[in-house]
DNA sequence: CAGTCGTGGCA
DNA sequence: TTGCCAAGACT
């Protein structure tokens, strides 16, 4: 019932056959081989993802709005294996917003485990809070609204929309901008990092009816998660092969500029990650001394436990000591 | 806008 | 072994 602006398509006119994507195909015949119009792969895609879509548990029908949220919280950069028992532990202590709400952000720092980028912990924590102030303890429905919340931006809010309320929005993670790369555009890979063509694209590409687009836009995710892959595409797998624009123009490599490759060993990454360990595992504060013991090079130490503090992952407290966010 | 922010598995 | 990659957000 909510119209917010961008993601959300505009509204949906009333309903004649006019310029809904089903009533189309002479059009289709006259250029060769050209990127197929999306319409022709919502079937295939759709029909796919009803035999192949994994069983995962913030899909159940039951799960709502929270369970969507706190997994799409924890799947930013983190692979679904490693998300999984995180995930059934926080959802086992925190049923509801209001349940993690009440506890201190250190404990769901330290409940974050080693998922990684603790700092979605600490967001997650300030997202319940501000869901229990300001919306009555649920997960808002609104875009708007969800995209005011800390840690959720213009993927999540749309992910959480789509997935737990049926909306109708354009769910552009990096593995639908993949597929649509591929599949559309007829390039290896995507661009590096989002553009406002995905968006665009994503959009055209979605389905009119509201539930079919909300079902499109997961299962265009999962294409990209399991058949649609980054490294090895399982192409002979693939419900769109004879229509993928990559595939028909020989599965030219990737020629775009040098991806950056992230190097961890050595970086203030990797001793903030290595203080925060110690911190997780001790139940009280840790006199800095147990901290220092971490890494060798003090500047580059103290600067990681300053980035901490400012963060508001880690606090101090007496005694030259520190501890988790109470 | 480019940089920063964890962690671990796999080709 | 090592580089690449995994449902991004924020500054």
């Amino acid at each position: 019932m909510s119209d917010s602006p961008l993601p959300h398509t505009p509204a949906r006119t009333p309903r004649s056959a006019s310029s809904a994507p089903a009533a189309r195909s002479a059009s289709a015949r006259s250029s060769a081989p050209a990127a197929p119009s999306a319409s022709a792969l919502h079937e295939p895609i759709l029909d796919w993802y009803a035999e192949n879509a994994r069983t995962l548990p913030w899909r159940e029908p039951d799960a709502g709005a929270w369970a969507v949220m706190v997994s799409e919280f924890m799947l930013q950069q983190t692979p679904v294996a490693r998300v999984l028992p995180a995930y059934e532990r926080w959802m086992q202590r925190w049923p509801k917003p209001a349940d993690l709400a009440a506890e201190a952000p250190g404990e769901a720092v330290r409940a974050w485990d080693r998922l990684g980028y603790p700092r979605r912990a600490l967001r997650l924590h300030a997202a319940a809070k501000a869901i229990v102030e300001e919306h009555g303890g649920v997960v808002p429905d609104d875009h708007a609204a969800l995209l005011a919340l800390p840690g959720v931006g213009t993927y999540t809010a749309a992910a959480i929309a789509s997935f737990a309320y049926g909306q109708r929005h354009a769910v552009v993670d990096t593995n639908v901008r993949r597929v649509f790369a591929r599949a559309i555009t007829g390039s290896a890979q995507p661009t590096i990092s989002p553009t406002a063509a995905d968006l665009r694209l994503a959009i055209s590409a979605l389905p009119a009816d509201e539930s079919t687009a909300a079902r499109w836009a997961i299962a265009t995710m999962e294409l990209g998660a399991l058949i649609c892959t980054a490294r090895t595409p399982r192409c002979a797998d693939c419900p769109i092969q004879s229509n993928c624009a990559w595939v028909l123009a020989g599965s030219p490599p990737y020629d775009g500029p040098p991806r950056k490759g992230q190097t961890y060993e050595g970086t203030d990454r990797q001793v903030r990650g290595r203080l925060l360990a110690v911190l997780r595992a001790a139940q009280g504060p840790v006199p800095k001394s147990e901290l220092d013991a971490c890494w060798p090079e003090q500047i580059q130490r103290e600067r990681a436990l300053d980035g901490l503090v400012a963060d508001g992952l880690v606090d101090p407290v007496a005694n030259n000591s520190y501890r988790l966010p109470a």
